[in-house]
DNA sequence: ATATTAACTGAACCAGCGTTCAGATCAATG
DNA sequence: CATTGATCTGAACGCTGGTTCAGTTAATAT
């Protein structure tokens, strides 16, 4: 037997990338096997070759997707004019979209050496498109006396750091609802870009 | 032709471990072959199999020793009793530990899926014990009124995720000496947690 | 000088890898 | 109903993986 009954391909593109990319993040890129993504969709490996090229392009497919995704949407925000404000319409945003996909964020800067140099590099371009919105974020809010740090740069890290890290204990079903989450870190990102309360 | 001249265990061993580091924390656990490890002490694939019984227990090794290093160490700091002094002194010694073993900081949370289930629970529980020290140190501070934080459980994970998130960006021969960062993040975690300037 | 042993080689084992492809099957078209 | 083309199977390909082990060598002890 070969083709099954109700097969599709608008059914089956999408279901080998979804499988791919929780086997990618349950076990890492190079654990996971064709044969088990075939599997998860319920097809033979071989069928998988015609939807991508190789098992590399899958990777960079999810990864590529997501960056573009983010920046996309980014750029659809209307980010208001006021420092404090655009800080917490950032911190919702970033939080919303990172809670939204906690599988593709994950691997999406644990797999990044298993890509080839050039896919990195379309990656990291990216990657460093968004940190500069962090930092020209900061950069406004000292310069306009909103915000006071010791250091611009290491704010800008420390802020995506501390965001991002959420995925790693964030459950939705946990002690905070995503809205109580925003709040309390609106809070403390405030806190940590000194934004003075009397403002 | 066998046992190569002047051959030693002393020197094979520590090799072994550095060389699976190296080759971990740059192409990750599943990415490296014993091979390629072997290849860079200088010998055969199988003499490996004297120094540890496998794959698994190499990395093991490497997580749990820098863990247990971690903990010996904090137990052995004197730590003041005041909590904006405690914190300082937290923050001076994680970037210090963090920023002298990047390789395995690295790898310690990139790698830990790729544990044996029994082996990452050892993991995990010298973690958790690390976790506790850091919440335990705001939750005092909150208590005596020298911190103030929107959550105590938050703000000890986003302290925690932007420590450590340095090794990510810091190079010994970047912008900033290791004395300088240290005293820029000892000023941004005060303001993270709320510290007041006057007291 | 001889015997002993720790340290290592080199080859092999088998399972599994990513990938290819001829052929089978089904859905759609006319 | 016959034909066509998209979709998938099943088996194979060459290769590499972790691991084992009999045998070789060099250092040490006698």
């Amino acid at each position: 037997m070969a083709r099954k009954t109700g097969s599709h391909s608008e059914i089956t593109g999408p279901k080998i990338k979804q499988s791919a990319l929780e086997l990618f993040a349950r076990y890492g890129f190079a654990a996971v096997t064709m044969r088990q993504i075939a599997a998860r969709v319920g097809v033979q490996a071989g069928a998988i070759y015609n939807y991508t090229p190789d098992k590399q392009a899958l990777l960079f497919d999810l990864l590529h997707g997501n960056m573009a995704d983010l920046l996309t949407r980014w750029g659809e925000e209307q980010v208001p004019s006021n420092p404090v404000a655009a800080l917490d319409h950032f911190v919702a945003f970033h939080l919303d979209f990172h809670i939204q996909r906690p599988q593709l964020v994950f691997i999406s800067y644990m797999e990044l050496r298993n890509l080839t140099e050039e896919n990195f590099k379309a990656i990291e371009e990216k990657r460093s498109r968004y940190e500069k919105i962090v930092y020209d974020m900061i950069l406004k809010g000292v310069r306009s006396g909103d915000f006071q740090v010791p250091d611009a740069k290491i704010t800008s890290f420390a802020l995506l750091a501390t965001l991002t890290g959420v995925v790693n204990w964030f459950r939705e079903d946990g002690r905070l609802s995503s809205e109580e989450l925003t709040r309390q870190y609106c809070a403390l990102a405030r806190q940590t870009l000194g934004v003075n309360a009397l403002a």
